[in-house]
DNA sequence: TTGTACGCGTTATCAG
DNA sequence: CTGATAACGCGTACAA
């Protein structure tokens, strides 16, 4: 079978603890056994077996990925490969792996979770979700484990969090089109239990309060973070009698749904209908017109998340911190005020 | 600290074995002690050290996959997402949690891979692309493991490999537009090295010199996998005396940046030229106009890789076997022939 | 049906 | 600077 440390040391010379000083580059060895280890392992083409070296070091350089239990839309938006490229960057940098587990109902959720944290297979676990009254959180609080959210938590749950500001975010979307004098916005939100869709949705509350425009349910719907989502939506915000003229998506997949509604029904984009969406994923400055989007900095997002949880499995002091990451409206065509550009393509 | 098996056994009043036993559903046990162990269990919050049992059992329950080198450019792609989708239901159902590790440089590549195989850490290895004089390869047959691949092996290489007939599919989209009437026709590639990119090409010239059209160098174009490529590949065709009137994209992506650029220069699609992708991605029904595409099922090329992969690590005389997933033309508006629809969105 | 003893491959502690 | 020895937590012959 494969070589293992004794049979270095066999070949070597030497005892097994000296290889495995070697290997851990221990500041007390000779120059010349490290050599006559190096050669050995060389020789036999030895690799550590990191099972055996994880168990006893009680670390096992590897962090779990805890996939939302709505898998198959979470794996749909792009915004996902984007979060999980940032995460991958640090932790591919910092020497961690990445274990990823899906589940998909709410009850796996929460077993997936209890694995990870008991299994040892992993140093911290990082939630790419956060709901209302998410069991996730419970969990988390009776077993302190170092746990990073992605979003943040509703109550005080002293967890570590990397977010943005959703609801300033929405704001400035809502004001936007506000200042581009439309007064009927409607609000295309995502699953409702979601605390960004709630974050959101308080935000365009905010802007049209100020703006002294009375807030309308009917000109509000959550469905989910899809593209047929957005279209559903938009096709009920335009059968309204006193159609909404804006509309603010809280995910570019919701978005490109409700462009596609407007465009079959006839409306023309951004003259008829304005529409803002969230995250500026790659695709808005391709569609047609160019969506106008929020940049949540999804790659940031990520490295940020992956970052704080590598910290707080190196010094267990740290923990309830959190980051937010800024946001900037990127303006493009689909909600007018500019020059329109036509094309095909996306 | 967390309870360990002993711990369990020392309140059960049995011995650790007994409680293992129990663990694994040992047939030979009595109901009572069962029963007596699993409260115990209960009563401490027992998990079991998933590290200390792979140790014992020489086996991880666990598959790695290996993100090619282009790491951006794969995440950026929509064909990843759908494929890890796939990927991922299979190892959920059958128990086998997934480890992902990426790697920039080429060289960095054989070294994940290596680590991977003797890390013990998984029972095999998801490899996700394969181009040209692949080193992974070489390893591969150096050092035997359970290993898919999501592709084709260039050489002889006794592994496992998950992977559509590419140059069939392109036959028959080129074969498409010829149909259509067209004579003149692009081909734009992905990474040259890559052997998709060279199977579809391949496939390509088969249509063009069954129907004895001549082949032309200037109208081929390899770049990467990304709306970019397509932009720029869709750019220099125009610009040429003797413009193609229909591509052949070998993604979609390729293929809604060369529609971008169409629209750019002021080309009518399909009118003034026809655009066929490949990949099926869910984009194609929404772009404008939506792309006619060569499906090719992505999804069961993540879960026939996962299978296969499995039944590798479950039974080591399984090796070189290899599963072809059947491709479909999906016939949209892009390429004429049927009726266009206009309209806004993707 | 259950317990004992040992091995899985490494690291850490403590001598020397 | 190096070598025994004891964990790490669990599975499994072998014995009872």
């Amino acid at each position: 079978m494969t070589a293992t440390i004794k049979d270095v040391a066999l070949r070597a010379g030497v005892s097994p603890s000296t290889v495995s000083r070697v290997i851990s580059n221990h500041p007390r060895i000779s120059e010349k056994t490290k050599r006559e280890v190096r050669q050995a392992m060389e020789e036999l083409g030895y690799h550590p077996n990191m099972l055996a070296r994880s168990l006893a070091k009680k670390s096992a350089e590897a962090i779990g990925i805890l996939i939302p239990s709505t898998t198959e839309e979470f794996f749909m938006n792009p915004f996902f490969p984007e979060l999980l490229r940032g995460i991958s960057e640090v932790a591919k940098r910092e020497g961690y792996d990445l274990l990823l587990s899906t589940s998909d109902t709410g009850k796996e959720d929460v077993r997936t979770l209890t694995r990870m944290i008991h299994g040892k297979r992993v140093d911290g676990v990082l939630l790419l979700s956060s709901r209302m009254q998410d069991p996730l959180m419970q969990v988390l609080k009776e077993n302190p484990f170092p746990a990073t959210l992605v979003g943040r938590p509703q109550d005080d749950t002293p967890i570590c969090w990397v977010n943005n500001d959703n609801v300033a975010a929405a704001y400035q979307a809502t004001r936007h089109l506000i200042d581009l004098g439309h007064q009927r916005i409607g609000y295309l939100g995502a699953d409702e239990s979601l605390l960004v869709t709630r974050d959101r949705l308080q935000g365009y509350h905010q802007a049209l309060d100020e703006a002294g425009i009375p807030a309308d349910r009917r000109l509000m719907f959550a469905s989910t973070f899809m593209e047929q989502g957005g279209f559903m939506g938009m096709m009920r915000l335009l059968a309204l009698p006193d159609r909404p003229t804006a509309v603010v998506a809280s995910d570019d997949l919701l978005a490109f749904g409700a462009m596609r509604a407007a465009g079959e029904l006839g409306y023309r984009i951004p003259e008829d209908v304005a529409v803002v969406g969230f995250n500026n994923v790659r695709l808005t400055e391709m569609s047609n017109p160019s969506l106008t989007s929020v940049d949540v900095r999804i790659f940031e997002l990520g490295t940020a998340a992956a970052q704080l949880l590598i910290e707080q499995v190196r010094d267990p002091e740290v923990t309830g911190k959190s980051v937010t990451v800024p946001t900037e409206l990127v303006v493009r065509h689909s909600c007018g005020g500019n020059n329109r550009q036509g094309g095909y393509g996306l």
